[in-house]
DNA sequence: TAGAACTTAAACATGT
DNA sequence: TACATGTTTAAGTTCT
């Protein structure tokens, strides 16, 4: 049997020590992980986009944040030459960076976005001749301006944790929102570079006849401009394909790179004239036969780089080095992973299959020496490479900044969808992503592309970075065939049992501490609706070897609740909780002990003689009074507590919570109005989900000796022991209210003395 | 930081 | 005596 550890998903802190132990505890059997890919590291790209103008002078090779995929084995050699040229590049080109240093990243884009224009405008002069125009018509039509479609928001998942969106969505409807997106993420991927590509191509067409008067002269740095925007769009493209991949929309292993991602290429497909502009203009210092060498290459066929996009490295270098519509050395992610397997170790950053990876080069070079040699003379220090770093760097800050924005989106159209408008809070205070953190998701998204990442499979070590729980989660395989598109491992067991995530389904924020011990008190306690969700995913915690995300308390009650006259000895009780957990049957050493312990410990469970023994029931007014924590005063108060508190039993069950499709709190009168506790409804908020059946015929139907122990007075049979002890213990409990007096059991001390006022 | 809730462990008592 | 059951205490963790 696979074992599902609940440890994935972000884990704020604490959970190290757990995963640890559950890493043992899962020892040999396989272990099937969800992680939360938050992998954040910071890149180069990074770097740069922090400062920019530092980044220029000592990150030269920053692009590789964005577009170098390919290993970077080595690094050292390789980057460290094209570091110290693109060093002393940004050191000299400091002056110029200083000089429009005032200039806002979005007013050097804007600049640089004229430049393109200017370039292509020169270049298309120059080239006027020799250039076709194919697609006159097409670009008339896509001449709206450029747009982030919605769905770029739905790549960027990050900025919902996927703990987070499990805490919003079931799991079928957290399958069904990451099928929707996958589908209009695709669908709106590909409009969307078709647009980019055909706007591009419009404006190149349009300055055609507009800039036949442009001074050549300008010419090589505003073919250097529009070599930018150009490259802007495909990382761009890029960043998105990697947010796919992050989501799990696009398998992790290359040779998973399926559906998706074949479509998602063939539709990026740029008209084939485009890359040749790409290429054709060729930077001014680059020699032409490069240029040209690759045209014929790559350029010929939208199927080639289809097909190239998804296929294993094996495909020639050169072809592969297209995938991307752009021509731009793409680095997509299978290609990424290929990188990872091919390149040897004596690989540099900006030299993958045998090409320069350098923005618009793609230069072939037999090996690393001849690179090298290549990088020194072609992408030595001058203007033009300093400006493509520069450029770079604000590729990589656009990118952040759209993907900060689309997050957002997606967060408020989540919330619209799934959260009670009353309940902002769920995501005002994020788990774990204040916006801070939301940017260093959106840097881990960049820090993807590092190269000296291998595979995804290094999100992991990464992890540790957002989160101190990661160094456990180092220790476990992930395997991507495992990953669900929703970002989540399932379940490997029961095909019958809804799709559920590894984690155990209820196990929002709070269980992921569940390997600490009071993490599951706010989803028990307030109102997880346990029995459906344990209902719903029976078949998870009977097979995987999770804790369930419950106490112990609300485990035996749910335990008593399920059966008919509401009743269990003690060693149904434990059959129960073998039963139902698998957990359970395997961790028995303490689990026991706890139910006893807390049987005794809790008011709410009372122990009845019965013919057969001593059994064991509910006191569901008791269970009730102790839910809500110390809450005084004001309504108000009290409402935002319970705002909050819904929110943690969306936490803890926001699956059932979803299916009853209201939250169980708000709509429990008991909770709303804790002063009427003792008026409370047979079934609590936690039995609406649950096969119980109805009182009366229960009470009616079960054997005589105590009709369903379930309240109070029915319980007061037994209770009466356990009253006359009350009685006898440290009395003044039943004398003038002291609760500090009580004895030891305060649980039930303390709530027998607040019981109204406690939230009034 | 304090307190509450929870878990875990253990000692002890009692009954079978 | 061994085991199951039940009570109680204490320590530790986590969260509020």
């Amino acid at each position: 049997m696979s074992v599902c550890a609940t440890v994935y998903g972000i884990c704020p802190v604490g959970l190290q020590a757990r995963v640890s132990s559950l890493a043992a505890r899962i020892g040999g059997t396989s272990v099937l992980m969800t992680l939360p890919i938050y992998a954040r590291v910071r890149t180069q790209g990074d770097m740069m986009v922090e400062s920019a103008s530092e980044t220029i002078r000592s990150a030269p090779s920053g692009q590789n944040g964005v577009g170098s995929l390919s290993g970077q084995a080595d690094g050292g050699s390789g980057a460290g030459a094209a570091g110290t040229a693109g060093g002393s590049a940004g050191r000299d080109s400091a002056a110029g960076a200083d000089s429009n240093g005032e200039m806002s990243p979005a007013e050097l884009l804007h600049f640089q976005q004229q430049q393109a224009l200017q370039v292509a405008r020169q270049f298309l002069l120059q080239q006027a001749s020799g250039l076709s125009s194919p697609g006159n018509s097409e670009s008339k039509q896509s001449a709206s301006a450029v747009q982030v479609p919605v769905s770029v928001a739905m790549m960027s998942p990050q900025m919902l944790t996927p703990q987070q969106m499990q805490q919003i969505l079931s799991p079928p409807q957290l399958q069904a929102l990451l099928q929707q997106q996958q589908a209009l993420m695709l669908q709106q991927l590909q409009e969307y570079y078709k647009k980019q590509q055909e706007q591009l191509h419009l404006q190149l067409l349009t300055q055609q006849q507009a800039g036949k008067q442009q001074p050549k002269e300008a010419l090589g740095n505003k073919q250097l401009a529009f070599q930018q925007q150009l490259l802007q769009m495909q990382q761009l493209q890029q960043q998105h394909l990697l947010n796919l991949q992050r989501q799990g929309l696009v398998s992790l292993q290359p040779n998973q790179a399926s559906g998706p991602l074949q479509t998602l290429p063939q539709a990026a497909v740029c008209p084939t004239d485009l890359p040749q502009l790409w290429k054709g203009e060729g930077a001014p210092g680059q020699p032409a036969e490069d240029s040209i060498k690759q045209e014929g290459l790559d350029l010929t066929g939208t199927a080639t780089t289809a097909t190239s996009f998804a296929s294993p490295p094996k495909v020639s270098p050169p072809l592969s080095h297209h995938t991307l519509p752009n021509g731009q050395p793409t680095v997509l992610t299978p290609r990424r992973d290929s990188s990872s397997h091919e390149e040897a170790p004596g690989s540099h950053p900006l030299y993958g299959h045998g090409e320069c990876k350098w923005p618009g080069c793609e230069t072939l070079c037999e090996d690393l020496g001849q690179f090298i040699k290549h990088l020194n003379t072609e992408h030595a220090l001058d203007d033009r490479s300093t400006a493509q770093c520069r450029v770079q760097m604000q590729v990589v800050q656009q990118l952040e900044i759209q993907l900060a924005k689309e997050s957002e989106r997606l967060q408020a159209m989540m919330a619209h969808l799934h959260m009670r408008p009353s309940e902002p809070k769920p995501f005002s205070q994020p788990v774990s992503d204040p916006p801070a953190s939301l940017l260093q998701l959106l840097h881990g998204s960049l820090d993807s592309r590092d190269p000296t990442l291998g595979g995804w499979s290094l999100h992991l070590p990464r992890c540790s970075q957002l989160n101190p729980c990661s160094s456990s989660f180092s220790k476990v395989t992930i395997s991507a065939a495992d990953s669900f598109p929703d970002g989540l491992v399932h379940p490997p067991t029961s095909a019958a049992a809804p799709v559920t995530p590894l984690r155990p389904p209820g196990l929002g924020s709070a269980s992921l501490h569940s390997g600490g011990p009071a993490r599951r008190r706010s989803s028990d306690k307030f109102c997880s609706p346990i029995s459906s969700e344990l209902a719903q995913n029976h078949e998870f915690y009977k097979n995987a070897d999770v804790r369930p995300p419950f106490t112990y308390a609300s485990l035996i009650r749910q335990a008593i609740l399920e059966t008919p006259d509401r009743q269990l000895t003690l060693n149904e009780i434990y059959n129960w909780f073998t039963r139902m957990f698998a957990y359970f049957r395997r961790n028995t050493a303490t689990w026991k002990n706890a139910v006893r312990h807390n049987l005794s410990l809790h008011k709410c469970f009372v122990r009845v003689e019965n013919v057969k023994g001593a059994v064991w029931t509910v006191d569901e007014r008791e269970y009730q009074k102790r839910r809500p924590p110390k809450m005084t005063g004001s309504p108000t108060l009290v409402k935002n507590m319970i705002s909050g508190l819904s929110y943690g039993a969306l936490n803890a069950s926001y699956q059932a919570a979803l299916a009853e499709s209201s939250f169980p709190l708000l709509n429990s009168p008991g909770m709303l109005n804790p002063g009427s506790a003792s008026s409370l409804l047979p079934l609590s908020h936690d039995d609406v989900g649950a096969p119980v059946e109805p009182l009366p015929s229960n009470g009616s139907s079960s054997p005589p000796r105590l009709s369903p122990p379930q309240y109070s007075h029915q319980v007061q049979v037994k209770e009466e022991p356990a009253e006359a002890e009350e009685d006898r213990r440290p009395g003044p409990s039943l004398g003038p209210p002291n609760p500090s007096t009580t004895g030891p059991p305060e649980d039930r001390e303390l709530e027998e003395e607040l019981p109204g006022e406690e939230l009034s």
